[in-house]
RNA sequence: GGAGGGAUGACAGAGCGGCCGAAUGUACCGGUCUUGAAAACCGGCGUGGGCUUGCCCACCGUGGGUUCAAAUCCCACUCCCUCCGCCA
């Protein structure tokens, strides 16, 4: 949630703050004058509700020394007046509801230095990595064994079965096996491993309240985006950043404390309803998919530094892995809503020849805390809204894919990465007839 | 799922429907005393909002209701504890 007070005595910031990334400014002025008729209507009301109070207390002192008439006569007057606060409250609480519900649309004011642009189209790529970049080798070339699409492989290696998915919970949810479930689960295992030094590791629950949702600004606006368990009044998390962003909701956190960063690997559901019909082959966009998450609460001073290193961190993960991808600098029309500054890790897939966004690292400033209530106590005893980071390390579905097409050998097999060997008993060799 | 008990400030714990935003204790902060510390004593000590910055308003699990007036009375719900049942 953007801050009222700022929007209040910088309107002309805000709105041209959030016309970068497409908000129209009449939708900003709309949420100013519903400002402006909230204030008049609370005052109004508060100034009613007060003469209330101040009547019934002479009710009181008048009852206490037997002055009934004028005990009754107070009372009298003090009803007349408290239906008149009933009305100028209910009006109050309406224009209230509208003024949080128009705010809780309002996207991030994105950070001034996220690049101008409207759409993915004006993303600034910063820099790209491969293998033996840093020896000064060019850009891979693919050979034609990699060349085969990750589902195409799946099946000749039976790791991977779409069909079964299918079966089971309809198309989009990918169901691995044998040596693809291990790999998959090798992966979230080196994840979590690495990051453990520096990041406490927790386990959320899988579904979320609504409120848990509109704290990370999924809800209201992404709703058709997600599962929606209705007769319990529950979500399914699109994203583990869901439950950690609510674990210290309506608290306040001593600075001391702060940063306190997390990690955790869950399950994401996504409905993907807006790309209905695209990307329906194999693993590019699916319902359901792995991911680790790194997460941190902190101070502003320490936001920057905490960006930084989860960017790090999903970079490192990817050149452990050896695969080749790009930075992406989310231009501010491109950002999530809750979001001032994104950073994307695309990596390269040869087999479909494209790239997939792995991994998304962002820096809320206090949108999210605002929302959650999420505070800390300064030093000089001030409260202040958190900063919130996180980012992908990694999503692990489009990793699986680029990994099984990059590391193919001529011979069909797979040669996957001496880093994983650990994880999968010792060998990182999948074969044609791999057990 | 059934029966009972509970939910008040950082914590503990009071609170006949009427100066209760809330006693008291602990913790915490400042001060006096002390060579220093402890103890003792004095003072301070919740969060948010509005505007004429001094005042006003809201908040005692959540949401309704009764009343001139609700932390206090009524209803529903949620969560926690104990016991029973069921279950991985």
């Amino acid at each position: 949630m953007i801050d009222l007070v700022q929007l209040r005595r910088e309107p002309e910031f805000v709105r041209a703050a959030l016309a970068r990334r497409g908000v129209s400014g009449t939708v900003v002025d709309a949420v100013v004058a519903l400002d402006v008729e909230h204030r008049a209507l609370l005052q109004e009301a508060e100034r009613l509700r007060a003469e209330v109070k101040f009547l019934s207390r002479l009710v009181g002192e008048a009852r206490r020394e037997k002055d009934l008439a004028t005990a009754d006569q107070l009372a009298e007057k003090s009803r007349a007046l408290g239906d008149e606060e009933r009305q100028a409250t209910e009006a109050t609480e309406r224009v209230g509801a509208a003024l949080r519900d128009e705010l809780l649309m309002l996207p991030n004011v994105p950070s001034p230095e996220a690049p101008d642009g409207a759409d993915e189209s004006d993303n600034v790529e910063v820099r790209r990595w491969w293998v033996g970049m840093d020896e000064g080798l060019a850009f891979p070339t693919y050979g034609e064994h990699q060349r085969v699409a990750h589902w195409d492989i799946g099946t000749q290696l039976g790791i991977l079965d779409l069909e079964a998915g299918v079966k089971l919970a309809g198309s989009m949810f990918p169901l691995y096996r044998g040596a693809g479930a291990r790999l998959l689960r090798a992966l979230g295992f080196f994840a979590l491993d690495r990051h453990l030094s520096d990041y406490e590791e927790i386990r959320p629950p899988s579904f979320a309240l609504t409120e848990t949702m509109v704290s990370t600004g999924h809800l209201p606006k992404s709703a058709d985006d997600m599962y929606a368990i209705e007769r319990d009044g529950l979500w399914a998390i699109p994203t583990a950043e869901v439950p950690l962003t609510s674990m210290h909701r309506g608290e306040i956190l001593d600075e001391a404390r702060l940063p306190i960063r997390l990690t955790a690997q869950t399950a994401c559901f996504r409905r993907e309803a807006g790309a209905a019909g695209r990307d329906t082959r194999g693993l590019l966009r699916v319902h359901e998919f792995d991911k680790v998450e790194l997460f941190a609460y902190c101070t502003p001073d320490q936001a920057e530094a905490a960006h930084a290193d989860i960017l790090s961190r999903a970079e490192g993960l990817l050149q452990s892995l050896g695969l080749t991808y790009r930075v992406l600098d989310l231009c501010a029309g491109d950002l999530g809503t809750s979001s001032a500054r994104t950073i994307d890790l695309e990596v390269f897939s040869p087999g479909v020849d494209r790239w997939l966004e792995v991994s998304s690292v962002s820096w809320f400033r206090d949108f999210q805390a605002r929302r959650a209530n999420v505070r800390y106590r300064t030093s000089d005893g001030a409260t202040a809204f958190v900063h919130t980071v996180n980012g992908s390390a990694l999503a692990w579905a489009r990793i699986w894919a680029a990994l099984v097409e990059t590391y193919r050998q001529a011979d069909g097999s797979l040669q996957l990465p001496d880093v994983l060997a650990p994880y999968m008993g010792g060998s990182a060799t999948i074969g044609a007839k791999a057990s």
